[in-house]
DNA sequence: ATACATCTACCTACTACTAGATAGATACAT
DNA sequence: ATGTATCTATCTAGTAGTAGGTAGATGTAT
């Protein structure tokens, strides 16, 4: 069997008689289930020996990647607020319906996809026992999240920040009311009613 | 010292030569400590080690009161749906307004009060990681809500379960983002922003 | 005498985290 | 080409501390 690194922090293609694989690192890997798990459980039920026996590995050696759990909270946050930041890509002023509907749609598809909420509103949630550089990071991540909706927003539009902040909270109410009733369609139904609203 | 129970589960009337003091008893001091500490922290990271020692008792003695973790959840939801439902009364389809206002106001207080979120925000975001029987309740207490809001709109409404849903979102979203960006008045603005859309 | 509330003292399982070792790959100077 | 040193990723085996939970004794009020 070969390994071969096609990009640092990325994947290795593994080779074997059977099977030309696309794996992720050991490094992605712990990002992904500790991700999953927090969105799932919350940041105090996601424990080190849990992700490691998952992976069949020992906390140990996810210990050697993340030293404290600290670092590796802050890394899925980074590391998710970049993926969110390159779904949405820059906020385009020139269409503000189309920006609204791709927003309310990258918010709905980290719902669906894997029927697990935003990371961000479950830390933002835990937030008053979270770690503090951790908490800080969720609210820049909201920060920028309002930041980029008001940038979308047509230049004549009265009380920009007071509706970017609105829809911020709308869509991230919906998701968790939709994970507690376990009715996805609630978020649905917000994004819509949130993008008919703003054709007007 | 003596001391006197003035109704069950509530309260002693604490008597010694110094004061006269209206002391609640042991249970209603461990649900008063747990509901702070999970509105402010989450389920998961509260023990009841740390209970106990702000009590300055034994972990053992609240096992006494509360066999198990999930009993003492339970408890504390259930006490805090109470109270809520007695705070916003029977609705009131006569005047529609004033009902919002005073549910919208109930909201609020939960959070200006001592700066805590909403106990079943926190409880809804962690719901798939709570016992079963907890997560039930927090989404019968999102049930409920939605129930009263669309008992509370005049009969000609159009889709009052709908509005009922949003409204919940809405003040939810808003309370979870005010306390990530340590900024209440993000509660209050999505209060006023409710109160004022409902009136046309 | 009984029921209640609390205590002491413990258990087992789990927490984050660490020390030290090791096998295998890589880099580089001679 | 070979030997030396370094790096990477993992392991075993542990630390101290905390989790929820329990059995049984002790005090206290009626």
């Amino acid at each position: 069997m070969y390994a071969l690194a096609l990009a640092p922090g990325q994947a290795y293609l593994l080779i074997d008689r059977k099977n030309v694989r696309l794996m992720p690192d050991t490094r992605t890997q712990i990002l992904d289930l500790a991700e999953n798990a927090i969105r799932l459980r919350g940041y105090h039920a996601v424990s080190f020996r849990d992700l490691a026996d998952e992976m069949g590995i020992k906390s140990a050696s996810i210990h050697y990647h993340f030293r404290h759990k600290e670092d590796l909270g802050l890394a899925v946050v980074d590391r998710y607020a970049d993926r969110i930041a390159t779904q949405v890509g820059a906020p385009d002023a020139q269409d503000w319906p189309r920006s609204l509907a791709l927003f309310c749609q990258v918010y709905r598809d980290a719902l669906r996809k894997n029927q697990l909420q935003c990371l961000c509103g479950m830390l933002a949630a835990e937030s008053a026992g979270l770690p503090d550089k951790v908490a800080t990071r969720v609210s820049e991540f909201f920060r920028g999240n309002i930041a980029w909706l008001t940038a979308a927003m047509p230049p004549d539009m009265p009380d920009k920040p007071g509706l970017a902040l609105r829809i911020q909270c709308q869509l991230q109410g919906a998701m968790t009311v939709a994970v507690s009733l376990k009715d996805l369609s609630v978020m649905d139904r917000a994004a819509q009613q949130i993008c008919a609203s703003a054709a007007d």
